[in-house]
DNA sequence: CCATGCAGTTAACAACTGTTCTCTGGAGTT
DNA sequence: AACTCCAGAGAACAGTTGTTAACTGCATGG
């Protein structure tokens, strides 16, 4: 299905990987609001100019972060909350592999959690889009569950977000604990497992 | 108590607050690691260099500014979290409380939520031993409650820190739908006094 | 094989930044 | 009344920023 780009396409998305590649690493000590244009070509190796042939401004490929943060993540989403084995079971391999993902991916899941209440309006909204795809993801899936028999539908799209919002907290907090011992990496983890626990309780006893 | 203090120390901190106020309106919508310094002095009509006599540095500012924001908050907390009334009645009033404080004080809650996650070390530090506060405020306060007997004190923390995390997320809901119509403030209230109820149903089965 | 398109370069611009040093006027002290 | 102190002003600094225009060289399609 892909149509090999010929080499003039392929270099553009090169350094247009690079630039994206540059200012994520960039973002690790600062927000995107402060990040300079010159800054990333800089980084790069590249004159300030061809910076515009790949983004309008940097809220532009702030965007692109998003996407490139983001969109790949749907899969591992629907993987999480799918509907099988005993729930105990699931909530440890939920959390598994949201501290795997920070583990490969801390740049990313960095600048998701800054710019999501960040300083530039069109990424702060590109996220929201994001997550309100996963909300809807995970009501889906929810609603497939036969705990969810008898639900109203607000009541499953609160509790998908609150799953969701758990997701991100539970990885902001794994991001804060990755330079330190693996300790308190453990810590976390534990935290995290008791939280879905308690929330997957509170669930099972709903209908009450 | 308090030393009425000169005409000289007055105008000083007056100047001060002027800063902190000027530069909390700035940072409605930019990040605190783009502020400049000048930026803030202008917006006062005050040279440049007056800034250096409050502040070392704008992230000395954030740093002030995490404590205006916060500081005065734990009067608040202690009231939300305190152990009369029946559960749901206590559920709605601290929501109330919360919606409150975000209309009053939008451009704080605004500040913390950016700034929690944001790209200045200091800061991030400052918001998180103030959050770290509030987190044993809220401990202190369950293992008062009746339903907390028999509990470990790992759990205990964990409930608490949910708490916590679940205020913020609320006051930042809140925050986005402030700009909009009533009808999405009262969609936002309904949605975090369910959340509020299902964690608080998990907590009732939390030793079965 | 030649003409076109376009990724990336070079140079220049006005505007802005944080920080330094020196100065001044008036409040606080004796 | 004379003296000290210090919040704020003013000017100057070397660097930085985003954006513009006109360019160059090479992959591409006819």
């Amino acid at each position: 299905m892909s149509h090999t780009l010929g080499i003039r396409q392929a270099q553009k998305q090169k350094t247009r990987q690079a630039l994206l590649d540059a200012a994520l690493v960039l973002l690790e000590d600062q927000s995107l609001s402060s990040l300079g244009l010159r800054e990333v070509t800089r980084a790069v190796g590249v004159a300030p100019t061809a910076f515009y042939r790949h983004f309008r401004s940097t809220s532009d490929l702030g965007v692109a972060l998003v996407e490139e943060a983001l969109g790949s993540l749907h899969p591992m989403i629907r993987t999480i909350v799918a509907p099988d084995g005993e729930s105990e079971r699931r909530i440890e391999r939920a959390v598994e592999l949201i501290a795997g993902h920070v583990e490969t991916h801390p740049a990313h899941v960095r600048f998701i959690a800054r710019e999501r209440h960040g300083g530039v309006q069109p990424v702060r909204a590109a996220i929201q889009d994001q997550l309100a795809l996963f909300g809807e993801e995970v009501k889906a899936a929810l609603a497939q569950d036969p705990v969810s028999e008898g639900w109203q539908e607000d009541d499953l799209r609160m509790l998908a977000h609150l799953y969701v919002d758990q997701m991100l907290v539970t990885a902001s907090l794994f991001l804060e604990a990755l330079e330190g011992p693996e300790d308190a990496r453990r810590q976390v983890a534990e935290d995290a497992i008791r939280r879905m626990r308690l929330i997957t309780l509170g669930r099972q006893h709903w209908l009450d």
